[in-house]
DNA sequence: TCCAGAATCCAACCTAGGTCGGGTTACGGG
DNA sequence: CCCGTAACCCGACCTAGGTTGGATTCTGGA
């Protein structure tokens, strides 16, 4: 089995995307024990309060993890797509402090969290690797925080799109500038801090303007670099460049 | 001199709350190569884009992250206080993605990150407490998002001013209930999305309510549980229990 | 094929919080 | 001790976005 053929290879994608990894890490990562399950759209793969034992990757489909708060009101947090190590987070800080959901049906691996730990110490570029990555999910939340705490609901929804269109490119799931989306007006509004009504208001605003031209699921952007203007986007939080060696 | 005299004793306590370190640990940390300088109130530690080479830990006032959005907007990410490793992020990232500024006037030890990696590596409960670190700064982000994305501005005063308590509390810096806060209503209004006139309205209001009891610059919360409930406060977030042995 | 439920879309109205333009108080430096 | 600046405070008014109550379109089963 080549290693492009392996059941965890999304996860050494992404990790690979972050330190220099040579064979030896590479079979290393590939060798954890892990088991796979599907999850189907709409379930639960960590609860608040829960302390799961294992982290989880995900090897397709999407998912996103959220808070709920004393009002009712659901914060979506991060939204997930193939080869995220969705839940470093909530297993290695021992007890979760928010949910994680399947977005659509997917499909994920289970790796015991110790086994993860020691691996980080026993291959420090692997370590390194996984730290990072954990770090680029912080700075993602912090340009979240940002979004919804200072821009208006227009730029909201521009970012938010171009933040999906460059992540999948990335990851390998579409074009730039045109991809499938699969969440509704209602996951957006709580991406966003928004209601759903005021973000149909808000796409519908941008299809108008011929910034964005959306069918159901999926959206074209017609002018990137307005789309992007208009968004306040800029992707270096995303730290897609900076791949490092360890020292 | 007793690694409580020795400089960067504040981060060995904070560390400390995250995994048992033994003796070694403990003396390698405090061997950690570093050099304090007085921070003057208001000055910059790191800038947006920089790409710094040292890590910065708190060893007395207070600092605060942020970023700058296109319409002029900062939203305030979080507030760091002594013992804090202010900046593991932006130096492990390479190229900030966000700015690093005193509060006031502050002491601060700065670690060639070089050594920070190796030492993490050499040393996993220290790895660990690190990494573990990193994670419950995210965890606050979470909350943050939150915060800012779905609660109206009376919840959101009240949770921050609640985060306060608690973490002056576990720093020693203060009681839960009455503390000393170097903040101005312009940097709260930029913690929780709101403008300067709305926090002083929505401050006094919980004055009036009875909630709390502030002068200047010292906050006194009179009703603790009411002060909770009204801004939707729990302190798991903080993950301040769950020390945790390395595997 | 048809039907039920979910998602989108829409217009009229409302309100939390923003904006504006002040006055007042605290405080550090000379 | 005085003065200038920064912070606090206040009321009148405004608007971005929320709320309500729909109509319409998709979609996935039976």
């Amino acid at each position: 089995m080549t290693s492009s053929e392996h059941t965890l290879a999304p996860m050494l994608r992404k990790l690979g995307k972050w330190a220099v990894l040579d064979k030896q890490d590479e079979q290393a990562l590939l060798a954890l024990p892990h088991e796979t399950r599907t999850i189907g759209k709409g379930n639960y793969i960590v609860r608040d309060g829960d302390t799961p034992t294992r982290s989880c990757v995900l090897l397709s489909g999407f998912a996103y993890r959220h808070k709920l708060v004393g009002n009712g009101g659901r914060q979506i947090l991060s939204v997930h797509m193939s080869g995220d190590v969705v839940d470093l987070q909530n297993s290695l800080l021992r007890v979760a402090d928010h949910d994680v959901q399947a977005l659509t049906e997917a499909v994920v691996a289970f790796i015991p969290v110790d086994a993860v730990k020691e691996l980080a110490f026993a291959r420090p570029a692997l370590g390194m690797a996984m730290w990072y990555d954990t770090l680029v999910d912080a700075s993602v939340h912090r340009e979240w925080t940002a979004n919804v705490g200072r821009r208006d609901a227009r730029t909201r929804m521009a970012h938010l799109l171009c933040e999906f269109g460059v992540r999948l490119h990335d990851a390998g799931l579409g074009s730039l500038c045109s991809y499938e989306m699969p969440m509704t007006q209602e996951q957006l509004a709580d991406c966003t801090g928004l209601t759903p009504v005021h973000v149909n208001r808000t796409l519908k605003g941008l299809d108008r303007d011929g910034l964005t031209q959306r069918t159901l699921r999926s959206v074209a952007i017609r002018d990137w670099d307005s789309l992007a203007k208009a968004g306040d986007f800029d992707t270096r939080y995303l730290h897609l460049a900076d791949k490092q060696a360890l020292a």
